[in-house]
DNA sequence: CGGTAGTTTGAACTACGTCAAGGGTCGTGG
DNA sequence: CCACGACCCTTGACGTAGTTCAAACTACCG
């Protein structure tokens, strides 16, 4: 029963680019642009440049003058801090569709946060005045971008919530329903978490180490709630991890 | 040298009302109204209604639906999530002039967290449409309360980044330091954190228990960079705990 | 003064981190 | 196609920061 390989579909390894088709697409599905009209996306898209990157590469660095607002076309990418002690911490995990980078208005502002290519990535860019151009053109834009932001707030809530109150055990088994919330395929082997993921980016997301991680995986593959490998992870009883994380609200 | 009584000014218990005069006075200084004009401080005032809480009350519980967004006009409010054990997870301490309550848009959303007064309080409250109806009138003042919201978050950011890599003793210096900043006053005794403030609710700002707390806490008096006594804290040697925290960028 | 609520301190316990060794899986190059 | 090396994962033994339980102490209030 167990693969092999990995059954997660990444895509090639070098820098990647996208088709004009493509962000057209994306531009339509990020929330906050998709009540506008073909006409204003294809004059927005004007406003972005694309760049390209492959597994592992660093969009920028904390610290660094944020210039531009992402948005990813495809791939995966993290949003990490570096602590003092060399260990890293995960933030978010992002797909397609959604944005990270410069969001302050504030003119001398930097990257709170470092993002990293997890597979190779196709990200749209716009400048953070055009961005701001945008949302007073648009103040519908504005208030979609408003309630993201307010949502993410909402989750940092919750994730501090947890590491307040809750095991490791608990806080992985939350994280692995999370992760298959949004990157979740049907899959043979179970609900499979389509992205790359090891025990030690599984340990970053969660507050504790690749040992801890490894051994609590091991654990709920023993009671046949998981289905995992090298660097791959599907749900096959996620009701049994829900009860497990004990439902924050 | 250490005080007896709490040199911590607080206000009257009973549930507190505010002067015509106090009202306009803080919407001035919130920060996302603070570019309009005195005319249009007033129309807006209009939206607004007051509330009184005295300490320890609710002014919601997380779950109940969101009608409202509250601005403190005087006192002291926190933030704070449950957890299943009873053990309460503090996420924020406001003061005058800042906002929390019903930001989002969507119209079925609920609170997600608790707000409970620390001293007596006088609100100031709008309902969604009104503050809705607000945000598109002035699209600046969205922009502010996009960059406040986006601030928050980065907060939030910075907290789960402590969490996950700092130790009880420098979270609890780190959150010394940030209360300093946000409620310091001079004072005799120290720089004065201007809050009744009891070491359970030190630990459920830091993730521990208010055992851990106490111990951390006696030995920065022990060391002489605090003054300390029943509900207050007033620090004496700041650069001696922003050591010990060790600056989390 | 006496009671309530906050605080301190001690001693035992435990979840988790740390250190270390071994095994599986993958890609690469002979 | 096999063999090697790199990387990821697993498992064990041990150490410890922090929790838990419990009892005494202290400030403040009526």
């Amino acid at each position: 029963m167990r693969r092999r390989k990995t059954p997660v579909e990444i895509e090639l390894t070098e820098p990647h680019l996208c088709s004009m088709d493509l962000r057209l697409h994306i531009l339509h599905e990020v929330p906050f642009f998709s009540a506008l009209g073909h006409d204003q996306i294809a004059e927005i898209n004007q406003q972005f440049h694309e760049k390209g990157f492959q597994s592992g590469d660093y969009l920028y660095f904390s610290g660094d003058p944020a210039e531009s607002l992402f948005i990813i076309a495809e791939g995966r990418v993290k949003l990490l801090r570096h602590a003092t002690s060399g260990k890293d911490v995960m933030l978010d995990l992002l797909v397609p569709g959604e944005f990270f980078g410069g969001l302050s208005t504030a003119s001398d502002s930097s990257y709170f946060e470092t993002a990293q290519a997890i597979t190779s990535v196709c990200a749209l860019t716009v400048s953070r005045e055009a961005f701001r151009t945008i949302l007073t053109r648009y103040p519908d834009v504005g208030m979609r971008v408003l309630d993201l932001v307010t949502g993410r707030l909402e989750a940092a809530h919750a994730t501090i919530h947890q590491l307040s109150s809750q095991s490791a055990e608990q806080r992985i088994a939350f994280t692995l329903l999370k992760l298959a919330d949004k990157l979740g395929e049907a899959h043979e082997v179970g609900l499979l978490i389509q992205t790359p993921l090891s025990r030690d980016e599984l340990a970053e997301m969660t507050a504790t180490t690749p040992e801890t991680t490894s051994r609590v995986i091991s654990q709920f593959q023993r009671d046949g709630w998981i289905n995992t490998g090298r660097e791959w992870i599907a749900l096959t009883d996620p009701a049994a991890l829900l009860e497990t994380a004990e439902i924050p609200t």
